[in-house]
This record gives C-alpha cells, sequence and structure tokens, in this order.
DNA sequence: CTCTAATCGAGACGGTACGTCGCGTCTTACG
DNA sequence: CGTAAGACGCGACGTACCGTCTCGATTAGAG
C-alpha cells in the first residue's frame, strides 16, 4: 500500500528464455489479480502459475512491487500523458473522450490494474507520478492549490474509470464510452477547469 | 486492502482491565500509525508500545484490522452521517462547512486515518459504508447512476480531507476551514447536486 | 518424568469447601489419567472435570506434580512397605502373596497408577523411595550390588504388578493372585534372595 | 511418556545441506540429554545448540520424538536382536555376555540413550518393539504367560543396563562387562529360561 | 443466628513455546 | 557448467497453557 512502485522500466532482456520467463510471471499475475488482492498474493503462487522456479523470480525481480511496477509503470505512464493535459485545456471533453476510448481499448489490462486487487497500489502510483508531472508545469490558481487539483483530478478520474471497468465488459460498446466520458468530465474534468457544463454536447 | 472493517462496533467491556487492555491497543494503533504503513505494523509491535502481553491482543481483536475497526469504525460512521445528507439539499454549502469543522474539531484522530498509513483501507471502508447507506434512499439521476456517484462523492470527499489534514495543523485556523470547504463544494458536492457555484460565498 | 515427587503429605484441611474441592481435584485427575498421559493432561482440563475453578487449584498444589503427590505418594510408601521387607526373608512366598493380595484390594487406585498416563513418573517415585528406605540398610552381598538389587527389584515388582492390572479386572479372582504371586517371586523374588524355587507351592 | 517412537528409519537424504542439518539435530539431542530431561526439553533449545533454523526442525521431523527415533530406533533395532535371542538358549551366558559388550562398545550412545532424559521413552519403546518381535514367534509356558516373559526380560534387562551405564564409564574395563552379564543372567535370564544358576560360570 | 472472613467461580493478564507460512538468499545436483 | 529446484535462516503469525492477579458472590464457623 505504502510502497510505491519504481516507475522505472525494467531493462529488456535479450535472451530468449528470460523473455519467456519474464511474460510468463507478469501473465500470472495479470491471471491472480482477477481473483486474489495483490498483497495476500504469494510469489510461489505467482511462480507456481507461471509453471517457473521459485528462485527464478528473483532473477527478474526483486520483490512483488518490481513485477506489478514491470505490468503496470509504463501503462500509468501513457494514461497519466493522456489524463494531465486535459486540465489544461478550456475545450476538454473531446480529450476526456479519448481518454476513455483509450482506456477501453486496452479493458482486460485496466481491469486488472484498476479494479483487480492491486487497485489501491495501483491509484497510489497513479497520484505519485501525476504529482512529480504537474510540479513541473506549475499553474497557479487562486482558490486552488495546484497540487490538490492535480491529487482530486487524477484520484477522481481513477475511480471513475475503475467504477466503470467494475460492470462486464465495457469494450465495444461505443455507447458507453460516450457516457462515462461525459460523466468523467461533468463531475471532474470541467469544474477543474472552470469549463461550462455546456461543454459537454451529451449532457443530458 | 481488500480487508474490509466490519463496521460493527465492539461490546464495551465493563471489566476495568479490559478497558485498559483496549485503551492501550487502540492508543498504540493510533501513535505507530503516524510512522509507519498499517499493513506493515506487526501485531507484536502494537501490543509492544501498547505495554500489553502479545496474546492479550487476541483476547480483544481476532486480527489486525478489527483494532483498525474498533478505532476508525464509529467515527467513520459519525462523518458519514454529515456527508451523505450534503448530496441531498440544494443549498448545501452550509452543511459542506460544518463537515470540514467537524474534521477539523478532531484533527488529530482524523489525520491519523486518513493520512496514516491505514488511508487506504478506511477509504475502502469509508465508501463501503457510504454505498451501504446509499442503497436505502434511491435518488434516481438520468446521466448519473446513484452508486457512481456515491462513489466519487465519497472518495473525492474523502481525497480532498485528507490532502488537507497532510498540510500540518489545520485546527484553529478558522480561514483554512472555509477554503476548504469552498474547494470541497467547489470540485465535489456541486457538481454532484448541479447546484450554482455561486452557491458559495467564498468563492474567489 | 524427571520431575520426582515430593512425598510429603499436604496437610489435612479443616474446611469443609477444601476438602470438597481437593477431592474434586484427586478424583478428577485418576478419572483423567484412564484416558491419557499425565504430562499430557492439563491443569485447565483437571479444573474443568473437576467443576472447580482454575485459580481454586492452585489454592492447594502447586503444580501438577503436587497433586499426582498427593494422590499418589503416601500409597507408593505403603506398597514400598510390603515389598522392601520381602527381599529380606528366606522363606519369602507367602510374604509376595501378601504383596499382591494387597494390590488386588485396591485395584482401582492401583491400575490408574500403574498402567494410567502417570505411570512412568510413579516409576520413577517408586524406586527412588525404595533406594532412600534401602540404604539404611546395607545388606551387603558379594556379586550383587546393593543398590542394583533394589532398583531390579523394585522396578520389575512394578512392571510385573502393572502388566497384571492392565488385564482387566483382577479383583475378586482368587486363583489369579496366586499365580502373579507365584510368577512374581520365581522371577524377581528368588533370585534375588537366592532362594530356592520350591519355596513356592504353586511352581509348576 | 505415551507416545511411541515410530520405529521407522527415516529415508536417508542425498542433499548434503540435509545430511548436515540432521547431523547437527541429532547431535544437539544426545548433548542436550545429558543434561535435561527429554520432554523438557525444547524445540528451540535443541535448533539453538544445533545452530540451526527453528523451522528447519520441522523440515525434518514432525515432532520432538521424531528426532529421537531417528536417533534410537535403529539402535534399539540392533541392541533387540541381540536380547530377544537369549531367551530362547538353554546355554545362554554366552549371549548375555556378547549383549553386554556390544552395549559396552557403544557406551556413549547408550549412555545417553538410557540414563539421560529420555530414559522412559526409549524404554517404553524398547519394550514395545520386543513385544511385536516377540508376537511371531509364540513359545507357550505353562506358567509365564508369553507377553510378560517378554516384558519382565525386556525391562529388566534395560533397568539393568541402564544402571550399569550410570556408574562412570564401563567400556575398557573388561572385569565389569563380565560381572555385568553374570548379574543379569542370574537376575533376568536364568529364571526365564529355567536355566541351572550353575550354567553361568562366574557365579560366587 | 448472625456476622465476618475465608474460599469460591470466573477469567483477564504477561509470558513463552508451539507449529505454520512466506520471505529472500544461497547451495546443490542435474541436464 | 549454467540453471531449476529447493533447503536454509529468519521472523510474524495465531493458538494453547502456564502461573499470577483481581474481582464480586457465596458460605462456613466463631461468637
Amino acid at each position: 500500500m505504502e510502497t510505491s512502485l519504481t516507475g522505472l522500466k525494467r531493462a529488456a532482456p535479450t535472451d530468449a528464455r528470460q523473455v519467456r520467463s519474464r511474460k510468463a510471471l507478469t501473465g500470472a499475475l495479470l491471471a491472480l489479480l482477477k481473483d486474489k488482492s495483490f498483497d495476500q498474493l504469494t510469489i510461489r503462487e505467482i511462480t507456481a502459475r507461471a509453471r517457473t522456479g521459485y528462485a527464478t523470480f528473483f532473477r527478474h525481480y526483486p520483490t512483488k512491487e518490481a513485477l506489478l511496477s514491470d505490468v503496470a509503470s509504463e501503462e500509468i505512464g501513457t494514461l497519466l500523458d493522456r489524463t494531465i493535459p486535459i486540465l489544461h485545456e478550456t475545450s476538454s471533453y473531446e480529450s476526456t473522450l479519448a481518454l476513455c476510448r483509450y482506456v477501453a481499448d486496452h479493458a482486460a489490462l485496466w481491469s486488472a490494474l484498476l479494479t483487480g486487487g492491486a487497485a489501491a497500489i495501483v491509484r497510489e502510483e497513479f497520484i505519485l507520478q501525476a504529482r512529480h508531472l504537474a510540479q513541473v508545469e506549475q499553474r497557479p490558481n487562486a482558490w486552488l492549490p495546484a497540487d490538490l487539483g492535480v491529487v482530486h483530478g487524477t484520484g477522481s478520474t481513477f475511480d471513475i474509470l475503475a467504477w466503470w471497468l467494475a460492470r462486464g465488459n465495457p469494450s465495444g460498446e461505443h455507447e458507453s464510452v460516450g457516457q462515462i466520458a461525459t460523466i468523467l468530465h461533468h463531475l471532474v474534468i470541467a469544474p477543474l477547469v472552470g469549463g461550462r457544463l455546456e461543454a459537454s454536447p451529451a449532457t443530458v
């Protein structure tokens, strides 16, 4: 929970066996996360599921969190690149919609990360990375501390997306993407950027 | 993380020794939470800090989470009673301000719960209790599923209060309470209830 | 096992309640010894069986062994008074028979002590007391150290009696007493005192 | 006390580490048995003496008794192979002498087993194994139940050997071996097999 | 026949050993 | 001769029982 992911991408291995081992491990982690909480997962359990030797795990990752990082960190970064900019645009609905589309396109992975047992730790990492990104581009605001804006915006976005993915399978349903984007924009983005609610075409 | 607090208040013991032991344990938990994450706390550590026998812990609580529950559960309920109603009033700023004042008045306890190592688990419990409460009084909404509204409203409120408490000591500073209430109302409450932003007198 | 019984008879209590408590405890011990080993008996178990408070046990006996002592110590002394002299008589069959009769007459108690879970510890005490008794009246013997004679004689007698009591209920069967006395005399007493085997009328 | 050793020899491990661990554990047990009773020995104490991790104990033995078994069981079997046959020979003194010589040759080990804190439990195992062996070759006897004969013979032999080993160091003293064999034969073997006492040349 | 003090039951307490489990390291034996 | 399998030291877990202790609530026996 308190442990934060490193955010450092692990050097890509060249050896074919290493590739196979890592893929097996990440796959096993994602598979197991559908059933149990991340921190009640056992390394032995992961390696057993991956059909891999126990010690092999440590040849690739120092801790369980490092494996999760290897799975999640890059994806978090990619998603963040699509989240942060939204806050800076006045006309932001389109960007919000794009964000939701992206998540829907990678529903399987993001379901595991946002609704699986690792949700809390991924959320922490999500916000942590966002704060680091935001430190650079301070946009002073009279009534809202910048840091709080980032925390609230990122966290809420995370929560709404997680809630969305927790309902069955949203991918493919074009309608649903628009709806969730509207909600997200209405509840989070618009209040932050001070944009008009009318900016969202789908406001019922 | 996945473990949720029971929400059931433990029966108050009559024996003076039991009262003393429980007080020592809860006190030790709160004290330790200021330094470390809840789940990297050890029961042995708690009992050592409480100057209590290790086995005595289990005479009172079956798990570490049960102790946290005993500390937090009632407080969460009290706070929720002040959070949920806000969403139902059109003129809600005053209620928001009252909520913030309440938190400021119990800053020590809520700092431990919201910003300490137990934050994630307390947050889960917070939302869980809110969802249960909200199930009763379904207020259908065309564009926003009721459940999502609760999750977003509760979670965001939690986050903003946590951010607030994480900055030094907010108690006593009358100004600060008003500011955070304004922000909370602006970012979370107003978008949910559809109230006008002008409802908040302090909007700068 | 290594713990030896004190051999000190506890002062008899006058208070009726104390009498009742001790009787309940000794009775419970004997009852439980029929099922389980002495040292896998729990003080809590004994007090529960005795329908007695847990702390009450310690008001009467400092340890589990003290309770066993209270039950067994005097009986062991009495039996020893009938065992030791046998070794000193040339015509000893009658004494052996008397010993067996005495045991048969108190079969219930001796079954518990010799064949129950406390057998090993009672045996140790048996031999220990015998050695102490024998130290006084040294009867030098050229080929057999006196101490070894006592150890062997007492231990073997104990074993044979225990074997005997372990077969159903020997009391009432007059025949059986004679047979076991013959065996005991033949196997143990006669070789020790150098008496003739013919001394035993029942030698087949 | 009531717990009996399994009598099953543990499969010999091939891994050098396992060999080392087991040797350390058995060695520690024998060393500690010189000082304290077996059942007031702590597994933690054994592992500490063996310079071994606590959990490692359980990777090799399920209980303390299993460790004792690993130390004693085979030795008991070997000794029994030399004890039982004696009862079947008419001219048995030589066999008795051979038995005593064997014990004297392994005095260190047998001192630990017979006179150490595990004596009672080893004795039980001794007799138990003997009874199992004797069940096969029933040699009916008019005045002596076969089972009692075995119990008495084995138990007495155990006691006399234990008494012998408890006096200092008997190995090397040729005289002593003959003397104890004579006593053993006189007190136990001869009465059982009905042999004449004159069969023993050393009878003084 | 009362009153007072001893004895009772109940059970919480600080300890300590238990046996289990998972960790991360490090050795071994096999392919 | 490198890698999987897995044994190892470590330490927290939750359980059980120890012997001590405080509580009222009986209840015996002395006055």
